[in-house]
DNA sequence: TGTTATATGTGAGATAATGTTCAATAGTGC
DNA sequence: GCACTATTGAACATTATCTCACATATAACA
């Protein structure tokens, strides 16, 4: 795979400033770290782990550069070091097989852009605040979000997620959900008690996840779950909405809001220039996160 | 001596099992610890038993690793050794299927006892006609039951309790949460509006787990969740309490209702006199589940 | 162009995982 | 019960890997 792999992933580079090297035969030709690390995470779409020995042949870097790529990886919270590799955790969990019987669609969206989306949370989580009261909504990029903000005590959040909600409890901070129906795949709480629940609250910011945006709005496949979003937005001091740049000028079947709706959206890239125009157009900040 | 234990490595290296299929990959053919953990834990799901010598031919490793690795797999009561291998317990014989990384105390409070919280869950279960609304509260034993309904869709559920919540959302049954306050390491919601969403509800059965009862009544660890419980009891049409025989005479910091307060008791094994005449006194119907 | 940051490589000692041997033990058939 | 074989666990041997410090290379920048 190595030789194939490289080719392909080198030819069909976006951000392409750096001439990429053939391996095995230009011995300086390195990647830049952020590419190693797509790389990186892309070998975990076969089995869930990767030594550190192929990847260092296949890279062409030495084994304590992948080591210390792996310990930066890990500290994102993308893989757990073990001896001689790394397995998947979080958002890259395959889970071989025995525990975890989710949907084979949501692990499969997790793994996706995972590292887009980490960078996305990252991103997200800068803005919060300390002992700020936050709304977590639905989707993968928030439940990154959440695995970054785990663990900070300081915050209330609020979640119609129950993913969001055990992960949060588990790291001890300190995490209400909303009361209602539970909605599969995403373990989303719906209803007319979850939206009550919500307007009884202010919120400081609001971290919405969309399934698709264009100029006319941002979009949801769910109507049950939309219902929820817009309550948490209607009660939010700041709404900020996640999505990476796969879900540009995509729509679904619920319309969420208009793009004036929401204040400030995190992506990983910039959007096309219509798109673009019309998001400075109604007033929404874009943080491009890398 | 077994010949399987001294085979020379790298005798079945192109192992077409490893979906690896990686020519330079597989050096030696190991995997981390952590994979071949759970390649074991997958192995189980055949036949609740595996060989040491078929893991280390599968998996390439001498007979000692795996032994080692049994023997860990064990201490965190996910299985227990045998001549030659080792049988399934625990949460793995129930059922494979677990959404999270579960706590080691909790999997060990599950492992204990496991067999008579399944004998009760199953007792429990068949007190439940088609249609009910039900409540299930907090604990090993209600887990345990919520595994066993899962899946009938007949059924409305109400719960205070997120594992049971996503267990049962899994199986495509209905179920509403309440919301709350989350709390570890049960993932309960505790707090004023999870007892205001019970009130306004009826339900035909509740299920009641508790930390110890005596002939004064039954009691739990938590204040908060004891409220949960009360809220529950109070909105019933009836009352009953998953228990297993080591809670007989036992309490704990809050009392959750006297005797009187409670239906019906489905426990494992009969009650110490003294206990059992203060129950029938009270009006308890007892089921010894086997 | 020189100078500073950052990233990467290298090597040694420490550590962890795995392999090997071997006496003791538990199953198994008679 | 007895012989026989597979399995076991402890101790030791052997790797592979980790960590740490420092050297070197590359990129960033004035």
């Amino acid at each position: 795979m190595a030789g194939s792999d490289t080719r392909t992933l080198g030819a069909r580079r976006q951000d392409a400033e750096i001439d990429a090297a053939e391996p095995g035969q230009e011995r300086g030709g390195r990647l830049p770290a952020a590419l190693r690390h797509a790389r990186i995470i892309a070998s975990f779409e076969k089995n869930g782990f990767v030594s550190i020995t192929s990847l260092a042949d296949e890279l062409n870097v030495s084994g304590m550069t992948i080591r210390r790529d792996l310990d930066a990886l890990g500290k994102r919270g993308l893989l757990e070091r073990t001896h001689g590799g790394a397995v998947a955790t979080g958002p890259l969990a395959i889970t071989g097989a025995s525990f975890d019987i989710e949907e084979p669609a949501f692990e499969q969206r997790m793994r996706l852009r995972a590292l887009e989306k980490s960078a996305i949370a990252e991103a997200a989580a800068a803005l919060v605040g300390p002992g700020e009261s936050l709304g977590l909504d639905v989707g993968t990029s928030i439940l990154a979000l959440a695995q970054v903000l785990a663990g900070r005590r300081d915050l209330r959040v609020f979640t119609n997620n129950l993913r969001v909600g055990m992960l949060l409890a588990e790291a001890n901070s300190t995490v209400y959900v909303l009361g209602g129906q539970v909605r599969v795949p995403e373990f989303s709480v719906i209803g007319p008690q979850a939206i009550a629940a919500v307007e009884s609250h202010y919120l400081d910011k609001v971290f919405i996840g969309v399934s698709g945006l264009d100029a006319h709005g941002f979009y949801d496949y769910s109507p049950e779950d939309t219902e929820v979003k817009r309550a948490l937005m209607a009660s939010a001091g700041e709404v900020i909405v996640l999505c990476d740049s796969s879900k540009f000028n995509r729509r679904a079947l619920s319309r969420v809001a208009l793009l004036s709706g929401v204040g400030t959206l995190i992506t990983d890239n910039a959007p096309p220039a219509e798109l673009q125009a019309a998001l400075e157009a109604a007033g929404v900040k874009i943080i491009i996160a890398r």
